[in-house]
DNA sequence: TAAAAAAGACAGACTGTTCTGTCTTTATTA
DNA sequence: TAATAAAGACAGAACAGTCTGTCTTTTTTA
């Protein structure tokens, strides 16, 4: 039996992929149920690790705070990403970031914007963890203004980055607002918005 | 000494205040430091009020949160109402949603939207607290349509509810991206984006 | 004098973090 | 290939706090 679970364990988790592990079982947690109502325990319960072990890849909670920031981040932008530029060229693949939000809030996970969930949670002074938000958030906006370069005729420099600020907030409303109105207007007056200013 | 303290007290919070008085300093806390970061201890020793005398005006923590979101919309309709009617009739009036936030934003107090801060620290559940959130929020959307049919010429009624859920979806963003950012500009880009819709 | 507030002890559950000592896996050597 | 060494994951206790909410006793107010 114990060579039964140990194969089988093996098969759940590797030993090398362990850190990982933990980073996408805090990530489930702090996402659905927040950042301080998650305890330690519940993760390490969770993810079936132990709590030395847990503090043997990060040093603190609020460093796995961070791992959780990042991990989601790059998980997002590879899907938006991938999502946009699976439209044809043109307006239509600026305005595939609302057609994207739309299927990312059907989503039974769904579950806000993991920056301003968190940005919520945290003491003003923690400048870590902001850092690490605002960060997220600029490459995000660069992220769009290059969309808009790619698939926006005449524009330049200047207006694009304007543009990209405006699709920004537009798409940051959306996730915030169909969230805590359990609704997808938000998303569809934001699309509709959009499309009136590209 | 004993009687010093007293009369100085007495000057500060009369007994029948004793709950308004609680009131406040819970949501300077909450709005502050968080719902989850703070204490009922630290809200009695702020206050200055015995732990049986709070529960004596409130059942529970969940009850006191949901005193403090009344409290601040409260305060906050009556504030911006006042102060976009202090302007001159047109469209001047629903700019000035973004005039009153820009003040909002520079007092030292600001920290985003209370309601957004709430909805992130709440358990998924929580439909007492989640729903007082979400008629605040069809409130002040009420408010800025109503705003729109008096200050904006030649609009029906059809037009007017698509436009006040624009506008309430670029208020939003500006509060959450100007407190996440720690910058007018979202404010700003805001701001211009209405003026070119209404 | 009766009602209400103050003060703070209290229960009981929870927090993040550190620690010990054991066991298992992996890497290196002979 | 077999023996050994190093790395690190394990369980679980302990730490010094925190938390909400209840309760009793004393003091103050109307």
């Amino acid at each position: 039996m114990s060579v039964f679970i140990n194969v089988f364990y093996i098969c759940i988790v590797k030993r090398s992929e362990i850190k990982q592990h933990i980073i996408e079982t805090a990530s489930q947690l702090f996402y659905r149920n927040g950042y301080n109502l998650t305890g330690i325990n519940e993760i390490i319960s969770t993810s079936g690790v132990a709590k030395a072990t847990l503090y043997n890849h990060f040093k603190s909670k609020e460093d796995i705070c961070v791992a959780y920031l990042q991990h989601k981040n790059n998980s997002f932008i590879k899907q938006i990403e991938a999502f946009c530029l699976s439209k044809e060229l043109g307006k239509g693949r600026v305005l595939a970031l609302f057609e994207f939000l739309e299927l990312f809030f059907e989503d039974q996970d769904f579950n806000g914007c993991w920056c301003i969930k968190t940005v919520a949670e945290i003491p003003r002074d923690n400048e870590i963890i902001l850092t690490e938000i605002q960060t997220q958030k600029r490459d995000f906006i660069r992220f769009i203004e290059q969309l808009i370069i790619d698939n926006i005729e005449d524009i330049n420099v200047q207006e694009s980055f304007m543009m990209a600020k405006q699709v920004y907030l537009l798409y940051e409303a959306a996730v915030s607002e169909s969230h805590l109105h359990k609704d997808v207007w938000p998303i569809n007056s934001s699309k509709q918005l959009c499309n009136k200013i590209i």
